[in-house]
DNA sequence: ATATATTACTACCTTTTTGTAGTATTTATA
DNA sequence: TATAAATACTACAAAAAGGTAGTAATATAT
């Protein structure tokens, strides 16, 4: 699952951006907006970019925007690129080989519990989380 | 959820414990067994002694045995007690105080998931490994 | 042109987690 | 009683994660 703080900022970060309508976000802002510690953050930002979800512009007035359509990021794919281990897959009891080898006792309704939240987590797109963001705002008034 | 390997390493043990039936199981048995690092395995042998799971003897023939009815363990309660901080009930998209104050957007669908974890590690016993375990030796007779 | 506000890069520091080493203590058995 | 096979304790080492610092590069605004 996520077993990170920085899956966990990067989810925050993105989940941010994605509800907000700026045209865009430097690290400064979002340090304040977030309470993510600065120069992580930074260095977060730029990560980010590298690995496609982010697109940075240097120099006064710069900042970050998203690379790609809010559609194409679902939390799955944000989660399985920043975490090095791969927990959902991972068996319960500490056993190797989950799934490929033979199965522990407890894969079978682990197994279903697990596939409940990826999911949720690879059907929620950052597009969902901007509508439902926006319908919780509408229903508010 | 399950963030580190202490954790799993505990499930592991455990989980092999309770579905084998030897009258005491030593340190260096279980690491043959289980293939955890020698030292490691046994400080966190001791400390499953200090958390109350096992009971341990010392001197030749010694080692350790469960120190309560297998019923009294369940899946939960030797996450809940190695991890030091608890994923579980953690804001998926990274915000602070999940449940307590305003929920993120993410947060009844999410809730809805990690309920089902935690349903199915709390309602699972090391008693219900072990019954599980010998069911499924009879099916391959 | 210069100052300012931004990201990029690289190296380092701190804390937490994981793993190792040495020695003391306990207890059964020969 | 001596030996061997266990656990217990304490300190240290290594690796990973989290966080900081300095400086360079970039681009806008004045
Ligand atoms: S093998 Fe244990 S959960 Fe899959
Ligand atoms: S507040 Fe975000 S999941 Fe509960």
């Amino acid at each position: 699952m996520i077993r990170n703080k920085t899956t966990e900022y990067a989810l925050t970060i993105l989940g941010f951006m994605a509800t907000r309508n700026e045209d865009m976000y430097s690290a400064e802002y979002l340090h304040k907006q977030l309470n993510i510690p600065r120069r992580y953050l930074r260095r977060l930002l730029t990560d980010l970019s590298k690995h496609g979800f982010l697109k940075s512009t240097s120099g006064r007035n710069g900042g970050f925007v998203f690379a790609k359509d809010l559609e194409e990021i679902n939390l799955d794919l944000v989660i399985s690129t920043l975490e090095r281990y791969d927990a959902i897959n991972t068996c319960i009891l500490g056993f190797s080989c989950c799934i490929v080898d033979k199965p522990c006792i407890m894969h079978d309704i682990w197994m279903e519990a697990r596939s409940k939240m990826v999911e949720i987590l690879s059907n929620t797109t950052l597009a969902d989380l901007k509508e439902k963001y926006q319908m919780d705002l509408i229903k508010k008034l």
